[in-house]
DNA sequence: CATTCTTTGACTAATGTTGACTAATATTAT
DNA sequence: ATAATATTAGTCAACATTAGTCAAAGAATG
């Protein structure tokens, strides 16, 4: 039997409330007290529980009426053609390549026509202004990965 | 549920009126006064959440029979909106002021829902992993502004 | 026993609230 | 007209209220 912690057990209980309502919304201290747990450990179930590859997302406020929400978001199909993708590019991509793939995207019907077209301006070496090639490179790779992990999922 | 603050309350109570006309027109000390606030909390809620960025604009004048005027500007019809939006932005633009814009070209009509997602994605801090702010604010204002030039035409 | 996962708390960051002081405009008195 | 006064809004910094980060310590696991 699992789920002897109060992670686990902070986990199931937040996951009940999302069995019935697509979403919740809670404060961190309330919680942090309901479980008598330091308010960072709610961080901690978040960040290990309730990733995107889980089907979650997060999203918090602070200050004053501050909250943190977690949504459960559908997960789509085209994940195969999205890791395959993402594989190619690993940590440093060329404007050339980063264009080809996008191309692809919209050869599969992943993306529609201006939605690459926005895609490409994102990747494109003329809007970064950056002298270095290895840091554009690296840049293209982080933002272009980002993307298509975008597309795994819809809110 | 979200929007436990004043801050929140008041910004609700305001885009209500916005709903159904064009503009509004305020006593500063009338509202501060309904939500029982310090008058200089109007500006404040103003200033967070009735930018340019959020898609309005906002005039006031002092003195006997002062009032705070705020405008839905409509970016549609109007490029010296987006021009000024773009000005805004300059060489410079926090992840926060980034994402009302996307909003803002959302709630207008002027991206779907997916395009915004993929630009908001292209404009997080989480996806540079740039650890300099300065840097990371450049980058940012640099891809956003391209993005929104990408619109102004169809490809 | 080594490794990974969990728990904790000190420090940081973001956002909201308040009030004293300033600035602009209008009105009234001289 | 001009000056004094009244009536508005603006600015800014201190303080309050939330959430986030990170690394060290402890517990569980294999």
């Amino acid at each position: 039997m699992e789920g002897q912690n109060i992670s686990d057990v902070i986990e199931r209980y937040l996951k009940t409330i999302l069995a019935d309502s697509e979403h919740v919304e809670i404060r961190r201290s309330e919680i942090a007290n309901l479980f008598d747990v330091v308010p960072s450990q709610i961080n901690y179930v978040i960040k290990t529980r309730f990733t995107i590859q889980n089907g979650y997302m997060v999203e918090s406020k602070r200050g004053g009426g501050g909250y943190i929400r977690i949504e459960k978001v559908n997960l789509l199909d085209d994940v195969s053609v999205l890791n395959s993708l993402i594989k190619v590019i690993g940590n440093s991509i060329s404007e050339r390549d980063a264009v080809s793939i996008i191309q692809t995207l919209y050869d599969e019907g992943v993306v529609s026509r201006r939605e690459a077209d926005l895609m490409v301006v994102a990747i494109e070496k003329s809007t970064y202004s950056i002298s270095d090639r290895q840091l554009e490179n690296a840049l293209r790779a982080n933002i272009l990965i980002s993307l298509l992990n975008r597309l795994r999922y819809e809110s």
